[in-house]
DNA sequence: CTAAGGACCTGTCGGC
DNA sequence: TGCCGACAGGTCCTTA
């Protein structure tokens, strides 16, 4: 679920209400994740101080004293801030409570998420070999060319792979090379050296624009303080398969790459 | 090394 | 109405 836009929104909606803040529990009520939350990880983290929330890839990274909790909110998984929490409800496997009230509370109903805490988040083995961060001034038309020249693999699935570039997923790797012009299926190395630069500003782009309307909701997220994203409205081919282009008005194709729905518009995109 | 496919899970939806 | 298969925003791991 979660792609750049979604975990970045959600990360400025919990910052206010939890950096500076102490942490009185960690309640696992499901440790099976995507890795088994460890059991270590409540006594760890009780009576630590949330320093810093920030953000690596699709990844939250809590930062404390005792170490940084990385949490990724996987294909279903949301994270909330509730100042009262209710009694907790299906699929909500994680709790973090807050010292004078208040929680941050983990729904994912199909558990690929994760709970992880490293005392080197810099080495951790799931962030050392993530790529540039698409917003930053290190993701440039140079280093994407070079990224992708040799390469065979379908453009579209190696946008999508976290070593070249991290934060695109399925929906915005789909409309950042609609945007672009760039056929999904297209060989990364068959790509003309004059076309990066217009892709690296598509992806920026899209993720820009998604981030501005707080994301993309299609079924499960919601950000920090339980708000749908907005961006659904302004897709321009995900999930639009048979409508029109909306600069063309050909219908847009939908097929399967690398098991993933692929929407494209074969008179825009080439 | 690269690339492709399976695996991990639950919920929902369309078709018969 | 009920059942079954396909599919869903991610990504690691195995295999070729």
């Amino acid at each position: 679920m979660p792609e750049l836009p979604e975990v970045e929104t959600t990360r400025r909606g919990l910052a206010p209400y939890v950096v500076g803040r102490s942490i009185a529990a960690v309640e696992v009520r499901e440790p099976r994740l995507r890795w088994p939350v460890p059991k270590t990880l409540p006594s760890k983290l009780a009576g630590q101080r949330i320093d810093a929330l920030e953000r690596r890839g699709k990844y939250l990274l809590f930062g404390t004293r005792a170490g940084t909790l990385l949490v990724h909110l996987g294909m279903s998984g949301s994270l909330r801030y509730l100042a009262d929490p209710p009694a907790h409800g299906p699929h909500d496997h994680v709790d973090l409570v807050l010292t004078g009230g208040g929680c941050l509370r983990f729904n994912d109903p199909r558990r690929f998420g994760s709970w992880l805490l490293t005392s080197t988040p810099d080495s951790h083995p799931l962030l050392k070999p993530l790529g540039p961060e698409p917003l930053s001034s290190e993701f440039t038309a140079d280093y994407l060319a070079d990224a992708c020249r040799g390469r065979r693999v379908a453009i579209k699935p190696h946008l999508m792979n976290g070593r070249i570039v991290v934060g695109v997923g399925n929906i915005y790797a789909n409309e950042a090379l609609y945007r672009a012009g760039i056929h999904p299926l297209r060989a990364a190395g068959r790509i003309a050296r004059a076309r990066f630069a217009p892709l690296v500003d598509s992806i920026r782009a899209v993720l820009t624009d998604a981030l501005e309307e707080g994301g993309t909701t299609l079924r499960n997220y919601v950000d920090g303080e339980g708000n749908p994203g907005y961006f659904r409205q302004s897709l321009n081919v995900y999930e639009r398969a048979g409508e029109p282009c909306k600069r063309c008005g050909q219908p847009i194709r939908e097929r399967v790459v690398g098991q993933r729905a692929t929407y494209f518009c074969t008179a825009c995109q080439r």
